[in-house]
DNA sequence: TTTGGTGCAAACCGTTTGCATCGCT
DNA sequence: AGCGATGCAAACGGTTTGCACCAAA
């Protein structure tokens, strides 16, 4: 609990000192948002963060979350779960495999390795749920746009 | 290339077939659109698919794609490279760490393992650009979705 | 003839954007 | 007064759906 509290308020501070560095005014719609998202051990869309600080401030909009969250995104001081804003990409690769993929240009190339395969996930896991399927994602720069970008 | 046209064949094949086992008809649509993504190494997205088959089948429309696409996927017959149709979900935590998700419910769980964060990736990666991040994704069902299974 | 599949257009949903207003400084 | 931040509403892009038509069994 103590625990917990120490981890929120990291993540706050973290948050809203990090929009400070950065020359972005502190308002209380944007503390509201970085309090809920620092709050929270789940993964919440923008509907729920919305949602959740409508509770505390009924004037707040949908819009300031999405503004609000793509700059924390963008200051690297939150993540995101899963690649928004692209359009699902289909894979005829239905064997067991792993995927490398640009942070620039999105592409993403497959690779395979049998000792991937057989990775062991720690004991933690195993209270969580049965687990199918182990993939690995990496992320970095592809070749093509390294090339790019010496011109 | 004789071993990548072989690839190619069986991906084909193990669509189609599916289709036909699970009691769709094989219209010429569904078999364009079969062969389109058996014949790619690449991921592309629903319109990708759709501007190709256009070329031999100027008639088919883009809904086609998107439904013989989600029957396909539906079937398990191909896979998708990420969660689509959902929305963007943040993340406080942007220390290092994995994920287990739920196929059922979308949950995410978050899991740490120090041993994990240095995985080993094979030399092939290194040839496709430079990795800066490393993830592991893994799929399953939690706890509470296998109890509410069981009723 | 019946049934499922298709194309079209419209709906839908998450997200972004243009614009007028608001509230600090 | 000036400027960034906000709320509203409308636009946007990917995806889904309702409906009428079509084609094969």
């Amino acid at each position: 609990m103590e625990q917990n509290d120490k981890r929120q308020n990291n993540n706050f501070d973290r948050c809203t000192s990090g929009l400070r560095k950065a020359g972005v005014k502190l308002t209380h719609q944007r503390i509201e948002i970085c309090r809920e998202i620092s709050g929270r051990t789940d993964h919440p869309d923008a509907d729920a963060v919305f949602h959740a600080v409508r509770q505390r401030m009924p004037t707040i909009s949908l819009d300031t979350v999405y503004r609000t969250v793509s700059t924390l995104i963008n200051l690297g001081l939150i993540g995101t779960l899963d690649v928004a804003g692209e359009s699902a990409r289909f894979d005829n690769n239905i064997d067991p495999h792993h995927h490398f993929i640009c942070n620039r240009c999105g592409e993403a190339y497959d690779f395979q390795s049998e000792e991937l395969d057989n990775i062991v996930l720690p004991e933690e896991v195993k209270a969580l749920g049965t687990v199918l399927d182990t993939r690995i994602q990496a992320r970095g720069i592809c070749f093509e746009c390294a090339k790019k970008d010496q011109h």
